[in-house]
DNA sequence: GGCCTAACTTGTCAGCGTCAAGATTGTCCC
DNA sequence: GGGACAATCTTGACGCTGACAAGTTAGGCC
């Protein structure tokens, strides 16, 4: 089927297909019940296969990581110029796509100088600075990006972890996106 | 020295020695550059022996995290009942305590049910409901308390990270504390 | 048709977490 | 003081993993 263009030796699309099951992995089990090998397996190719798109663990986390940044940059870039719906958008990426997510600030498990992963994180930056922009008149912008930027970071952080379901701070089931809208509106941006 | 009551077939004090190289190694290097064999060879003993302690790898960042609650416990209280001073405090232990802060919100490495752990974390969340309770006349306090927690988490997690040293929204080597004062400053609590 | 390169395989290695079984030591009770 | 007992640590083994080296296959380009 889709996941293979010739079932011969070739496998066709193993990069694009190892990304995505580590992506599933990576969400579902942690970053540390993720192997190579049983990537590999799974993509139906020999161990050794993944290592010659990736070269090492480091480096698949990394392209990863990079993937994220360009779905990020581009949801960003779909929520416009508000600063809010920016923010919304932020927290929204990082729950549609956890295992991204997941890796994207984990330092210790991407390679930092990688040109990709830069251009990528570039990108998405440009695009939250320009909403921070179109806020117009802001006493200290940069103490609000910082603000805003931690804010849903730390939102989707926690409700990624289940740490707001432990507590008794959440009325039902509520919807996250909703509940972001409401956490941001505690900032003022003025 | 300290670190051996006998120097013979008992270490004396295995557990808290591990847990601290622990801690070290997972603020340097990272969760996944930790291996209990390396922490048992640093200790001076063969590789099983920590396993009598934490049981596996898991338990090992349990135990962990079940000390950072504690230590983060204490640290919210010595702040005293201010919901802002409580927030910088929660920065401060992040940053005191890289090791333990890494682990603590790690779902997939800690285990869920574990009593030690469950006490000490509740200790800690009662202290903070303590503090926004102390805070009067508010609206909605589930909500604040919900983005104080995201702001302080979020900020702790992205200066851990380096993420803020990679954009350009430093104003040269800011005192983290002073800055997640300043942030946590543009949260409105009424 | 022949060459060149990318993609993948096979084989191997040391290191890891985990388990089981045995050795050593401190403690407590008689 | 001595013996049972539990806690602590060792030794040895197993399968799995990431990484590396060397060989094999296929596709593209002149």
């Amino acid at each position: 089927m889709a996941t293979r263009e010739t079932d011969g030796y070739h496998h066709g699309d193993l990069r694009a297909t190892v990304l995505r099951r580590a992506a599933e992995q990576v969400a579902s089990e942690g970053v540390d019940g993720i192997s190579l090998r049983v990537l590999a397996r799974l993509a139906g190719v020999s161990h050794a296969a993944p290592a010659h798109h990736f070269g090492d663990r480091r480096g698949l986390f990394t392209a990863l990581a990079a993937e994220g940044y360009t779905l990020l940059g581009d949801e960003l870039g779909a929520a416009g110029p508000d600063l809010r719906d920016a923010a919304v958008a932020y927290v929204r990426f990082a729950l549609a796509h956890p295992g991204h997510f997941a890796v994207m600030f984990r330092s210790d498990l991407v390679r930092a100088d990688d040109p990709d992963l830069l251009a990528a994180r570039g990108r998405a930056g440009a695009v939250l600075s320009g909403g921070v922009g179109a806020l117009g008149d802001v006493e200290d912008p940069a103490t609000v990006q910082l603000a805003a930027w931690s804010i849903v970071h730390g939102f989707a952080s926690l409700w990624r972890e289940g740490a707001f379901e432990r507590s008794d701070l959440l009325d039902g089931a509520a919807d996250p996106e909703v509940l972001a809208r409401r956490v941001v509106d505690r900032l003022t941006f003025t």
